[in-house]
DNA sequence: CGAATTTCATACCAGGCAGTATATAAGAGT
DNA sequence: ACTCTTATATACTGCCTGGTATGAAATTCG
């Protein structure tokens, strides 16, 4: 029998056949770079392939199709590089949460990854995809939404914005600024140009 | 011989051959649309010839290839849709110019259009764009950010801004938030959700 | 009317796409 | 050593892509 692909790790002890020849977590983490680069379309599976070090039959066997190695790829990027984001709730003030995402989508910018956030590019990308991608994409986007809402709700409890401040306003108005500097970052802003957008958005930013 | 096709009008009186049967202009606004809502790559030259209403010889003769089709529809786009930028200019004050991007960024969410700057999805969408295209996406957005950048400077002169206020930095937030809000827009948000991100805006930005 | 010229319609081309069939290689269990 | 199982390598499939060759239709000029 085929063990369950979506386990991707390595089968254990007791496995029968020609022990596979690469580690799949670091061809994702290859896959992943490609579809930050090209973006889901964009990305052949020969170009991905070719990253990855593995032929097609491998990566079919390994992590499905290129919707199902997409999603893998998306989920590794969540967990990887948004733990900023995860951190970043548990600062003390609203303008600290707002100020941690911020220089953490800065710093991002700044590392030999590819430029922009991976969900954003994704969920302006194409209109194409597979349904599945798209749910999958918005409700990530939505959890972290409502996670930024409800500590923007505490904040206001705890008297961080000025009277008559939507908490729920100021995060989409948050993500509305992030998402621009992925934008900016990929039409090819410079680190200095998008540190300036950091500094201008917390000297706007109301209350503490 | 064959007239110049970058004139696309249709040809003048001394025409020899058969006439053109359909309106180039008619044509290039439904490529515009299809461009539009499937970006650059995710356009295929079946769908726009089935939405121009034209056979792909007819296209070829007219507009040249996909990528002339594209920067022609880009430039329709430019001068048609982003007319409430040349006109955001002249509002009084520095917030009356952000106000009116805002709000007529808004109105082209509202519409039947698809969403989304266009000029946005295609800077993000893809790296595979042939040079010619992204060289030109990026001088429009160039000479779009230093036309805001002059107003803002204006602006600084004519006290719109409270004291040590960058009118560059300003002028690349604002355009950080028309683009988070290409990105909410084209990821699902609501033109209610849209409209509290304007007023959020304004109600936080500095200055008059 | 006929000749020249241009557009249109159909069919076609090479190339790239995602995905797979087949056969061989490499290990584990007996 | 032999079998069973799994992974790899090569070659391939059908399909869609952007782009085009060819011939028929439609017009103007002589």
């Amino acid at each position: 029998m085929k063990f369950d692909p979506d386990t991707i790790v390595a089968p254990h002890s007791t496995h029968r056949g020609r022990p596979r020849q690469f580690c799949p977590d670091a061809a994702l983490t290859a896959a992943l770079k490609v579809f930050w680069a090209r973006g889901y379309e964009g990305a052949s599976m020969t170009e991905l392939t070719e990253a990855m070090g593995i032929t097609k039959p491998s990566l079919y066997a390994c992590f499905g199709n290129k919707e199902a190695l997409f999603r893998k790829a998306l989920d590794l990027y969540e967990k990887e590089k948004l733990a900023y984001v995860r951190a970043g709730l548990t600062a003390p003030t609203a303008k600290g949460v707002a100020e941690a995402f911020l220089r953490g989508a800065l710093a991002m910018q700044t590392g030999n990854d590819p430029r922009g956030c991976l969900s954003v590019v994704s969920a302006v990308a194409c209109t194409n995809y597979a349904d599945s991608i798209r749910d999958e994409i918005t409700s990530l986007r939505l959890a972290t939404d409502h996670a930024i809402i409800e500590r923007f709700e505490r904040a206001r409890d705890e008297g961080d914005f000025p009277e008559g401040v939507d908490p729920a306003a100021m995060a989409h108005y948050l993500t509305a600024i992030l998402q621009g500097m992925t934008v900016q970052a990929r039409s090819g802003a410079t680190p200095a140009e998008l540190e300036r957008l950091v500094t201008t958005t917390l000297a706007i930013w109301p209350g503490r």
